[in-house]
DNA sequence: CTTGAACCTGACATCGGTGTCAGCTTCTAC
DNA sequence: GTAGAAGCTGACACCGATGTCAGGTTCAAG
């Protein structure tokens, strides 16, 4: 599919998937004339890039990241390296992290508006 | 107590502290010279500001939440308006689906850690 | 062939919390 | 009073995903 389907699909702006695509964490082959052409996987591709993003992940870890990563196919078609290995369970722990602040942030923010709003 | 000893107590930098400042996040009262003078309540509220910024608010909207936290000494000094309350409600959403989607990736990381190292 | 929609590249802007540096002042302990 | 640590302000830089615009090309339908 063209850039223009694959956006309103995954509703990304093309602006991010042609950034996606620069960035290796997209693959697209190219019409004669240049314009690019996506493949049905990537709208799940795409989905998951953007779950990674508001993990936090930034895109060179995610580009090494995805090919470790089971797809809709099935099975992954690399295996993390030691150094992406550490990389990972630091992105763990962090995120683990921020799931504990977030609880006690919404908890915060529900005081308040059941304060202000609850009545 | 100094901004030395709230940046090394808290291990946010002097000059976060001096934006949290001059966002209105955090009041300090000033020495003869100059100095800003920070009473000891100001390490909880440090602490706070932090975990906010984490879960993706800014400052502004700190700023409006603050004062309708409840404190170490008790209740809330503020009440939300109804405008702030339709932007906590709207953050209070944006976290939860951030929750979801950090559960998820977190489970995604789990799986190539395991079958990399998990051995 | 023509026309309008869709796409291309490249460049520049933005946001907001934080790092860092310069140049100066204040504080504190001797 | 003096030295050195600590503080002050103001300015500029950065990061990195995304917005946006310009100027040109390609595609598809008539």
């Amino acid at each position: 599919m063209r850039i223009g389907e694959l956006a309103r699909r995954t509703g990304v702006s093309e602006r991010s998937l042609r950034y996606y695509e620069s960035r290796g964490l997209l693959a697209a082959d190219r019409t004669a004339g240049g314009h690019r052409e996506f493949p049905e996987a990537a709208v799940d591709r795409v989905v998951r890039i953007q779950e990674l993003y508001a993990a936090g992940l930034h895109s060179d870890r995610i580009r090494h990241l995805l090919p470790c990563m089971r797809d809709q196919d099935g099975g992954p078609s690399a295996q993390a390296t030691p150094r992406l290995l550490a990389d990972l369970t630091e992105e763990r722990t962090r995120i683990d992290r921020l799931i504990t602040d977030l609880h006690r942030t919404r908890d915060t923010l529900d005081e308040v508006i059941e304060a202000a709003g609850g009545e």
